[in-house]
DNA sequence: AATTATATTAACCATATGGTTAAACTAAAC
DNA sequence: GTTTAGTTTAACCATATGGTTAATATAATT
């Protein structure tokens, strides 16, 4: 493993607990096992070395969505369902502090991710973006699902796979709960797939 | 208006864009007119001010959530649906601020939010998690709803309502849209109306 | 072996930042 | 009118923080 990727590995971990302004640029090199100056050796910035982070999770999500048919015009919402919630849930669960930092980066600066996220369509993944609105509004067409606005349907979609992760704890609070993180995955993958089947298609 | 009071207002402002670590001290004393010391004088630091916003927040949603009707025992799924949603998603809609600050708490720092939450429980409102839970069982036990956990019931509502504020740039940039905002808003409630009422009335 | 390009280090720097202090101002209370 | 409690200010402080530098070590090239 080079000094390089070893400090981005720290600064995703560093990154992900306070954001851009709680990272501590010394406390990536200490954890990298780096010192401090290579990381403006290799990135000049902590600015930088920030987007770099952003566009290595973005460009791993883009995976985690191709593979789960995200491409295929052909897809038919049934088995839609059935793989991207899953896929998805588990991306985001196997991949908390990738979480944490897109989620905060949404939150405080979505124009950042857009352009991370504009970066990728302007490149080979183009084609994703206007298959999926195709894709939704095809299916709508066809009497398949009752939500006719591609833009609301991807919207409910995501929401009830991601927010979830993050805002566990709300109910553990007001429910008195602990949830095992294992048995809670598996359950949402499960409500998610219910109320997606029961309030989507047709 | 008090100078504490401005320091307040001033303080959710300045935390609202990049949290905690990314808001300065000097930036809300600017921002409500205010000599820096008065900040230290009132609150003693940066952290209890912080704190002092958090309670702030989760008492106005509260209050929110009481006239939703969160409360009443006798309450049916299918009023709750058509009031709960709406009330929430403008709620939300209208106070950006706090829904940025409180998202990004969930995210970074879920056990302080824990403590916030947990602070309103032991006093007066204590009668809301017990009930909503009980509520929700009695739904699912009386046929009326189709997800029998308490819990994901509650994520799943909550994760459509919020969510989609924060997200909507997702969307936007896959789309290539430029979504007004009022319209947008509007278009939400009654997806989410339909999603819920669909996905979850039996 | 000598040269060149790449990595790495310790010490250093300017500035930003949360926080303090002592003095001054203001408005009640007596 | 004087005392007293609360409020406000400007100047100051220690430390944290992103970033630099010049020297050194290492690996690759000729």
């Amino acid at each position: 493993m080079t000094s390089k990727e070893k400090i981005i590995e720290a600064a995703v971990h560093e990154f992900s607990k306070g954001g851009y302004p709680g990272a501590r640029v010394d406390n990536i090199a200490v954890k990298a096992g780096v010192n401090k100056a290579m990381i403006f050796y290799y990135f000049g910035s902590k600015e930088e070395l920030y987007k770099i982070v952003i566009k290595k999770i973005v460009g791993e999500l883009f995976e985690v969505i191709k593979e789960s048919g995200g491409l295929s015009t052909n897809l038919n919402p049934v088995v839609f369902f059935e793989t991207f919630p899953e896929n998805y849930i588990k991306f985001f669960s196997d991949n908390r502090e990738y979480l944490k930092i897109i989620g905060t980066e949404l939150i405080q600066n979505p124009e950042n991710l857009k352009r991370a996220l504009q970066g990728f369509f302007n490149s080979e993944t183009m084609l994703l973006p206007k298959n999926l609105r195709k894709l939704f509004e095809e299916w709508y067409e066809d009497g398949l699902i009752t939500e006719p606005e591609p833009v609301h349907l991807f919207l409910n979609i995501i929401s009830i796979c991601i927010f979830p992760i993050i805002a566990r704890a709300i109910p553990e609070t007001i429910f008195n709960l602990d949830l095992e993180n294992e048995k809670f995955i598996r359950e949402r993958i499960v409500s998610v797939k219910n109320l997606l089947k029961r309030g989507i298609l047709k």
